[in-house]
RNA sequence: GCCCGGGUGGCGGAAUGGUAGACGCAGCGGACUUAAAAUCCGUUGGUAGCAAUACCGUGUGGGUUCGAGUCCCACCCCGGGCACCA
C-alpha cells in the first residue's frame, strides 16, 4: 500500500502504463474549447538534457495536463530542430554524419522528456530535416521567393580561418569565433536573404496586441529600432570646379543616393533625425564605401585622393566588430570635397568616416558636433567648429556641449531662432519638402535576413540558376530537392557549399529541360524554426504543409514557453513568416503566438577560487572557475562557492536522471515549480529536493491515514451532510485551495500553486485538533481534490494514490475539481484596528459585520483605547470585512 | 551610454494601496529511539523586557495618502539585453 513516496516503486509503472494507453494522444472531440500548448523547437545537443532545461519543459507540462483535466482539447507536441550549425559541427567533430547522429540525440532527448512526465503526443512529433517536413521548408521558401521577399544578392559573411566555414552572426561573439577562437574575417559571397525589412512596420506595430514578456517586446522594438526623420540633398562642390560654385539646386532623386554626373553638379543626400539642428552643421560624413567617393575623386587633388585611397583600403580591412569596439577613436580623411548646407548656404567639408554605415539611412550624415555625441568627438579629433544651435532655454546662448537633448529651443538659426525642437523640425521638414530638396522619411534599424549557409546540414534551396543566368524554382511536383547522401560534406574552405562539389546534385535541368545548375547553398537554421508550429496541427500531411482547417482549429499557440535568449532572431522570424502566409491567405492569423512565457534559468553551486600570483584575470572576470576535484583538495576557506548557470563546461549539471534516481521524478518537478516564481532564476538544492520529498511523503501518509474513509460516491450524497464543525472547517479549506490552485497555474504562479497545497495539506493535520472528526464524504472530497489538484505537478504520484483508493484509470481523465464560492466563504472575519496607520489591535468578528458595527467593536477594544486616550479622533476609516483606521489628534 | 528587469529575515521567496515576512529551507527547543537517521510537536525579523508589551524594520533620500514593500520624483547597487543606426 502507498504509505509513503516511494517513487523507485511506482514511476516506471504509471510511465509503461501512460504509453500503453496512448494517454496523450491528441483529442480532438467537436465541441470542446482548444488549447495549444508548446514549448521552444529544441536542437537536441548530445550532452542531453539537464534539470535547467526541464524548467522550460515542467510547467508548460502542467499547464497543459490541467487544461485538460478541464475539458479542453490540448496540443502539446514535441519535435526536434535538427538542421543546422550545431549539429553540424558536432558531427564534423565526432566524424560522423549529422543525419544518424542528431535523430539518436532526438531519441535521448525523447527519453528524458518521457523520464520527466511530459504529456507530448509523440505521435505528431517530427525532425526538421526529416525531407517529409523540409518538402514544406521549401514550399514555403518559393512563396517567399514568388512574393519578392527572397532574393540574392553580394554581402559580407564571417568567415573563420580557422574552421575554414562560414559562421552564422550568432556563433560570432566579440569578433571571434565562438568555437575557435580565431579573428572573423569578411568575405564576400553571393547571399540569400529574406526581405524581412518590408514587415518591419507592421512587425513593430503588431507588438502591441501580444501578451508577451514587455522585456522581450521592447528588445523586439530596439531591434527594428524604428526612426523617424529627413532625408535631403545637399550640393557637393570640389575645389577645382570652378563652374559649379553657384549652379541651381537639384531637385531630389528617388534613389537612396543620388549621383549626378560632375557636369550638372553633384549632389549627396543624408538622413537625418535632427533637421532642427540643421544650422549647426560644420561638416559631412560618407561611409567609407560610398559611390559618391569615386567621383570625389574625380574632382580632388592626387594627395587627397591618394589619402582617401589609403583610408578605404584600412577601413575595408577591419571587421564589424573592430568597427563598432566602444571608445575606439573615430578614423576619417578629409575628402577636399564641401557640401552646401541650403539652410544658409555655408560651405562645410565633407569627411570619409567609418562610423558612418553604409547599410543604415543612405550612408551618408550631415554632422551637427554640437548636438551629437559622435560627431562631437569627431570634429574634436579634426579640430572642426562646433556650433550650439540648440538650448536648453530660448535665447541662452551658453550652452554646454554636446547637448543632445530633444527638449529645448533654437538658437543661432535664422529665422528659425527662438523655435521649439519640435516644432521646428516640424517647420524645416516643410521648407525642404517645399523645395523639394527633401521628403519625411521612417528608416529602420533592422536589416534582411541573411538565411543562406555555405554548409551541408540544412534545407536546400529550391532554386535552378539557368544557363541564361535566370533563377527558377524547382517545380512542386520535384520538391523535395534531397540532400545528396555522402561520405563527406566538410566545407570546401574556399567559401563555396560542400554540395558545390557534387555534381550529380549540383546538374539537372531547368523548366524547359535545358541543363541548369542547382543553388548549392543551404537554409540556415532559423528557417526551419519559423512554420514548425504549423506543422503539428497536422503533421502527417503529404499533399500540402498542413490543411487550413487543421491550423484554423489549432492556431494561434495559445500558450509559448521558452527561454529569453530567442527573444529576437526565433521570434522575429516566426512572426515574419506567419505574416507572409497570412497574405498569402494560407493562414487567417497574422501573429503565431498570442501568450508568451520565459522561464528562469537553473543556477547550481559553482566553485571559484583567488587568482594565484602570475594569474591575470580578465576585464569582467571575478575568480578562476575550477573543478569540483580541485575545490575537494583546496582547503574551504579558498573555494569561493558561487550560483551559476548549469552548464557542461563548468561541471555543475544535475541531470534528471540523477534527480529522478536520488529524489524521484515528482520531487523533481515540484520543485522546479515551488522554489522561485517562473521567470526567476532558481538555485539547486539537496536541501530544498529533501523538502519536497517531506512534502509528497506528508501526502502519502495523510491518505493512507484517511483511506477508511474513502467513498468514492462522496459526490452524491455530500449535499446532504451537514456543514459545521471539522467538516465545515475541512470543506472550507478544500474550497479555498481548488480555488488559490486553480487561478495560480492559470497565471502561471506555479510557485504558490505548490504552497497552497503545503498550506492546506498543514490545515488536514490540524483537523486532529477537533473532538468530533469530518464526515467521511468530507475528508473524501478533500483526498480526491487534494490528489487531481497535485495531479498536473506531480502525476505519477497522483496516479499511484488514486489507484491506492482502489479507483481505476488515470487522474488526466478525471474532471478538475470546481469550488463553491458558499462553501470557501470565511465565517468569521479578522479585522485589523490601526490608530494613525498603526496597527494596535486585531479583532475576530462575524463575517458580514458591516462598517458601523465594526467601527463600534473597534472603539470599544481595550487596546485601542489606551491610543485615544487624552486624544480627539478626527475621522475613522473603515474597510468593510478588513481594517479600521482611526484617525486622532492632540486635544 | 541607452533600454528592460530586480533590491523584502540566516537563505529561496509571499503580499488587488489596507494586519509585511504566507509557504519552504536552515537553525533552536522538545517527543520517539540504547543511539543516530527518519518522523512528529513547538519556536524563529531586529532591539529592550521575566512578561504583557513597546520601539524599529521591505536599497537610500524626498513626496502623495487616513494608510506605501506596493504609487510619484531623485539617487545607489545587482542582473540581462542593445550598443557609433545619424
Amino acid at each position: 500500500m502507498a504509505s509513503r513516496y516511494d517513487p523507485a516503486s511506482f514511476e516506471q509503472k504509471w510511465r509503461s502504463r501512460w504509453k500503453e494507453a496512448d494517454l496523450f494522444l491528441t483529442r480532438e472531440e467537436p465541441g470542446r474549447p482548444k488549447f495549444y500548448g508548446l514549448e521552444f523547437f529544441p536542437y537536441p545537443s548530445g550532452k542531453g538534457l539537464s534539470v535547467g532545461h526541464c524548467r522550460n519543459y515542467i510547467p508548460s507540462d502542467v499547464v497543459c495536463r490541467t487544461k485538460f483535466m478541464q475539458g479542453y482539447n490540448v496540443l502539446h507536441p514535441m519535435g526536434f530542430d535538427a538542421f543546422g550549425l550545431p549539429a553540424e559541427n558536432e558531427a564534423i567533430k565526432n566524424q560522423v554524419h549529422p543525419g544518424p547522429m542528431v535523430e539518436r540525440y532526438g531519441d535521448t532527448y525523447r527519453q528524458q522528456m518521457d523520464l520527466i512526465g511530459c504529456s507530448y503526443d509523440w505521435s505528431r512529433s517530427f525532425f526538421s530535416s526529416d525531407p517529409s517536413y523540409y518538402k514544406w521548408t521549401q514550399k514555403i521558401f518559393k512563396l517567399l521567393f514568388e512574393r519578392g521577399l527572397a532574393y540574392r544578392k553580394l554581402a559580407a559573411v564571417n568567415w573563420d580561418p580557422v574552421d575554414q566555414t562560414v559562421l552564422a552572426d550568432e556563433e560570432v561573439i566579440g569578433g571571434r569565433a565562438e568555437r575557435s577562437g580565431a579573428l572573423v574575417e569578411k568575405k564576400w559571397i553571393p547571399q540569400w536573404f529574406f526581405k524581412i525589412t518590408a514587415y518591419a512596420d507592421r512587425l513593430l506595430s503588431d507588438l502591441d496586441k501580444l501578451d508577451w514578456p514587455e522585456g522581450i517586446k521592447n528588445q523586439q522594438r530596439n531591434w527594428i529600432g524604428r526612426s523617424e526623420g529627413v532625408e535631403f540633398t545637399m550640393r557637393v562642390v570640389l575645389p577645382n570646379d570652378a563652374a559649379s560654385e553657384n549652379p541651381p539646386l537639384q531637385p531630389a532623386e528617388e534613389e537612396v543616393f543620388s549621383v549626378k554626373s560632375p557636369d550638372r553638379g553633384l549632389t549627396m543626400t543624408v538622413f537625418t533625425t535632427r533637421v532642427d539642428t540643421i544650422f549647426g552643421v560644420t561638416f559631412c560624413v560618407l561611409a567609407p564605401e560610398h559611390p559618391l567617393v569615386e567621383k570625389i575623386c574625380l574632382g580632388v587633388p592626387e594627395e587627397r585622393v591618394e589619402a582617401i585611397r589609403a583610408y578605404q583600403a584600412q577601413a575595408k580591412l577591419l571587421g564589424d566588430q573592430d568597427r563598432l569596439a566602444a571608445n575606439r577613436e573615430k578614423p576619417g580623411v578629409n575628402t577636399g570635397a564641401f557640401a552646401i548646407n541650403p539652410a544658409n548656404g555655408e560651405k562645410v567639408p565633407i569627411f570619409l568616416a567609418d562610423y558612418v554605415l553604409m547599410t543604415y539611412g543612405t550612408g551618408a550624415i550631415m554632422a551637427v558636433p554640437g548636438h551629437d555625441e559622435r560627431d562631437y568627438e569627431f570634429a574634436q579629433a579634426y579640430g572642426l567648429p562646433i556650433l550650439p544651435v540648440i538650448a536648453p532655454e530660448a535665447g541662452q546662448l551658453d550652452v554646454e556641449l554636446p547637448f543632445p537633448a530633444k527638449d529645448g529651443f533654437l538658437i543661432n538659426s535664422g529665422e528659425y531662432s527662438g523655435l521649439s525642437v519640435a516644432e521646428a523640425q516640424l517647420r524645416l521638414s516643410e521648407w525642404l519638402e517645399a523645395l523639394e530638396i527633401g521628403t519625411r522619411k521612417v528608416n529602420y534599424k533592422l536589416r534582411d535576413w541573411l538565411i543562406s549557409r555555405q554548409r551541408y546540414w540544412g534545407c536546400p534551396i529550391p532554386i535552378m540558376h539557368t544557363q541564361d543566368e535566370e533563377m527558377q524554382t524547382v517545380p512542386d511536383d520535384c520538391l523535395p530537392v534531397l540532400l545528396p547522401e555522402v561520405e563527406n560534406y566538410l566545407p570546401p574552405g574556399d567559401g563555396t557549399s560542400p554540395l558545390a562539389l557534387i555534381p550529380e546534385f549540383v546538374n539537372t535541368t531547368d523548366r524547359d529541360g535545358r541543363l541548369a545548375q542547382r543553388e548549392t547553398d543551404t537554409m540556415g537554421g532559423f528557417a526551419c524554426s519559423s512554420w514548425y508550429f504549423l506543422r503539428f496541427a497536422d503533421p502527417h500531411n503529404d499533399e500540402a504543409p498542413f490543411s487550413p482547417e487543421k491550423v484554423k482549429s489549432w492556431l494561434p499557440v495559445d500558450c509559448y514557453v521558452g527561454g529569453a535568449e530567442h527573444a529576437v532572431m526565433h521570434l522575429l522570424y516566426a512572426r515574419f513568416w506567419t505574416k507572409v502566409l497570412y497574405d498569402a491567405g494560407w493562414i487567417e492569423f497574422d501573429e503565431p503566438f498570442l501568450t508568451l512565457k520565459n522561464q528562469g534559468q537553473v543556477l547550481a553551486q559553482t566553485p571559484y577560487r583567488k587568482p594565484r600570483e602570475g594569474e591575470v584575470l580578465s576585464v569582467g572576470q571575478t575568480g578562476i572557475q575550477i573543478t569540483f576535484a580541485e575545490a575537494e583538495a583546496l582547503p574551504d576557506g579558498e573555494v569561493d562557492w558561487r550560483w551559476a548557470r548549469m552548464s557542461k563546461s563548468k561541471g555543475n549539471v544535475v541531470t534528471p536522471e540523477q534527480a529522478a534516481e536520488q529524489f524521484g521524478v515528482d520531487a523533481l518537478r515540484v520543485f522546479e515549480l515551488f522554489v522561485a516564481p517562473f521567470e526567476a532564476e532558481i538555485q539547486w538544492s539537496n536541501e530544498g529536493m529533501n523538502g519536497i520529498v517531506r512534502f509528497l511523503n506528508r501526502i502519502f501518509r495523510w491518505i493512507d491515514d484517511h483511506r477508511s474513509a474513502w467513498n468514492p460516491n462522496w459526490k452524491n450524497s455530500i449535499s446532504q451532510v451537514e456543514n459545521s464543525g471539522s467538516t465545515a472547517t475541512l470543506r472550507r479549506a478544500t474550497h479555498q485551495t481548488i480555488a488559490k490552485v486553480t487561478s495560480d497555474i492559470d497565471r502561471f504562479a506555479f510557485n504558490t500553486a505548490v504552497a497552497a497545497l503545503m498550506t492546506y495539506l498543514n490545515s488536514l493535520d490540524d483537523l486532529s485538533k477537533f473532538d468530533r472528526p469530518p464526515h467521511a464524504d468530507a475528508l473524501s472530497e478533500a483526498i480526491e481534490s487534494l490528489i487531481l489538484l497535485v495531479a498536473p505537478m506531480a502525476p505519477f504520484s497522483a496516479d499511484e494514490l488514486w489507484e491506492s483508493l482502489g479507483e481505476a484509470g488515470f487522474t488526466y481523465h478525471q474532471a478538475w475539481p470546481k469550488h463553491d464560492p458558499a462553501l470557501a466563504a470565511e465565517s468569521e472575519i479578522t479585522v485589523a484596528v490601526q490608530v494613525n496607520g498603526k496597527l494596535r489591535d486585531t479583532l475576530t468578528l462575524p463575517a458580514g459585520t458591516d462598517g458601523p458595527a465594526m467601527e463600534q467593536a473597534a472603539l470599544e477594544s481595550k487596546k485601542v483605547q489606551v491610543f485615544l486616550e487624552g486624544k480627539v479622533v478626527r475621522k475613522v476609516i473603515v474597510v468593510p470585512g478588513k481594517l479600521i483606521n482611526i484617525v486622532v489628534s492632540d486635544a
